[in-house]
DNA sequence: TCTGGGGTCCTAGGACCC
DNA sequence: TCTGGGGTCCTAGGACCC
């Protein structure tokens, strides 16, 4: 049996253990730039008309009507409050898979069937004594029916945050209560296609013709049936995967114009994403650069476009990179513009220890590899973008994030510990 | 004035090879 | 007039996820 654990709108709970006197209240943490409701907390939820997503701007009213703290999104915080969460979750299993940021599918096949329902109880409350941040738990016999069991144990008050599916009686009573499109996996275009043959709930749909199926929704349909017919087709992953490609693409703090900021913009990324390239161990083989204006503008003239450079000899170093990168940029800078965002992806990643070096490579051991290893040390010593080239220049407030509300990062900076009457940095819009 | 960012997997179709 | 068939690799685009 497998357990999903899921965190209670994370981000949001993230702030609120370090802010107690938000217990009870509405709090919304906002996207990049502040642009965006990216999590709610239930109470802000009960508000309604506070969909994800929306733009602030246009609920800046309801927000303010109903005292909504606001924060800037600090995922460095997020990110260790995630792990502290995961760690927890070791207690229980070996074999955890880190699903993403704020879940995790937990192995549970140790334990007896009729410990299930209190094992699943424990992870929650020692999870939540542990971080302080409330999970649900859903437990099934594969992942996609635990991830349904998890939803539904949020959704009904009694079920008191625990779902476990241990019957087919149970199975069929979480099927029928679920509509096509809460089907994990299912969305928009397939809840059509679905809905279209008739079928209304989640068990009609594990009832209908496998052959109908496979022919309309692929190879992935098929599985997802064959999931929430309690024959289990989708493993656990335990293992950090090598990524295929790696990328940043950030809207500029205001809309710019002038290419020397925008370069230094550009090798800011670059550093970025040659830094996770080399903590994984890959070189990459073409780098990409784009470059777009603000398209939800009426007024602005728009233009994007991108390069894709492939390198002569894969590297991860941030000097080469970020020269590639910046010829490109060149190239497809257009003068005249307000441009909104610049991106960097890094995409045909080998192993680097693997790297075919080109026939005219002639820089086996170079001096840029040697430099580039001192940066990275002084950098993981006297922390991150201490050094760095002089392409990313100092001008990074022209065109950072807005960040106007982030919190402290509590838990991974000395400096930022939290103090007893200290300043708070949300805000009530 | 103000609209996120980072991923994965799968398929169809084109280019190319023998 | 009649003009094969099978395979691989790559890419773009679709769909979905958090």
């Amino acid at each position: 049996m497998i357990a999903l654990v899921d965190c209670n709108s994370f981000y949001a709970s993230c702030e609120q253990v370090f802010r107690p006197d938000l217990q009870g209240k509405p709090v919304v943490v906002l996207s990049n730039n502040d642009g965006c409701v990216i999590a709610a907390n239930k109470e802000a939820k009960a508000l309604a008309h506070i969909p994800m997503f929306q733009p602030v701007f246009k609920i800046k009213n309801i927000l303010k009507a109903n005292n909504v703290t606001c924060f800037s999104s600090n995922y460095t915080l997020y990110a260790d409050m995630s792990q502290r969460v995961m760690d927890t979750l070791r207690e229980f299993s070996p074999i955890v898979e880190e699903y993403s940021i704020d879940e995790s599918f937990v192995d549970l096949s140790h334990y007896n069937n009729d410990e299930l329902d209190e094992i699943a109880h424990k992870i929650k409350e020692r999870v939540h004594k542990n971080t302080g941040v409330p999970v649900g738990v859903g437990v099934a016999k594969t992942k996609s029916l635990s991830k349904m069991a998890n939803k539904f144990a949020k959704k009904i008050p009694e079920n008191n945050g625990v779902f476990v599916v241990d019957s087919e009686e149970k199975r069929q009573f979480l099927l029928s209560s679920a509509k096509v499109k809460d089907i994990w996996g299912v969305g928009r275009k397939h809840t059509i296609r679905i809905e279209n043959t008739g079928a209304k709930t989640a068990l009609d749909f594990a009832n209908t013709n496998l052959a109908w199926v496979r022919k309309e929704l692929t190879v992935v349909g098929e599985r997802l049936w064959r999931e929430l017919n309690n024959l289990p087709c989708l493993e656990l992953v335990t293992e950090t995967s090598v990524k295929k490609g790696i990328g940043t693409a950030k809207s500029f703090g205001k809309k710019l114009a002038d290419y020397s900021i925008i370069s230094e913009a550009t090798s800011f990324y670059v550093a970025e994403v040659a830094d996770l390239l080399r903590q994984q161990g890959s070189a990459a083989g073409c780098i990409e650069v784009f470059l777009q204006t603000n398209y939800f503008s009426n007024s602005d003239n728009q233009y994007s476009n991108k390069i894709i450079i492939t390198l002569d000899t894969p590297t991860n170093s941030t000097i080469k990179l970020t020269k590639e990168a910046l010829k490109g940029l060149k190239k497809i800078y257009k003068p005249g513009y307000r441009y909104k965002k610049v991106g960097v992806n890094l995409f045909n990643l080998v192993p680097e220890n693997q790297v075919q070096t080109s026939l005219f490579y002639e820089e086996h051991k170079s001096e840029s590899k040697e430099l580039g290893k001192v940066i990275d040390a002084l950098n993981s010593k006297f922390g991150k973008n201490k050094v760095k080239l002089a392409t990313v220049g100092n001008r990074e407030k022209d065109w950072a994030l807005i960040k106007e509300h982030r919190s402290p990062r509590f838990t991974t900076q000395w400096s930022e510990l939290l103090t007893i009457g200290g300043k708070t940095s949300s805000i009530k819009l």
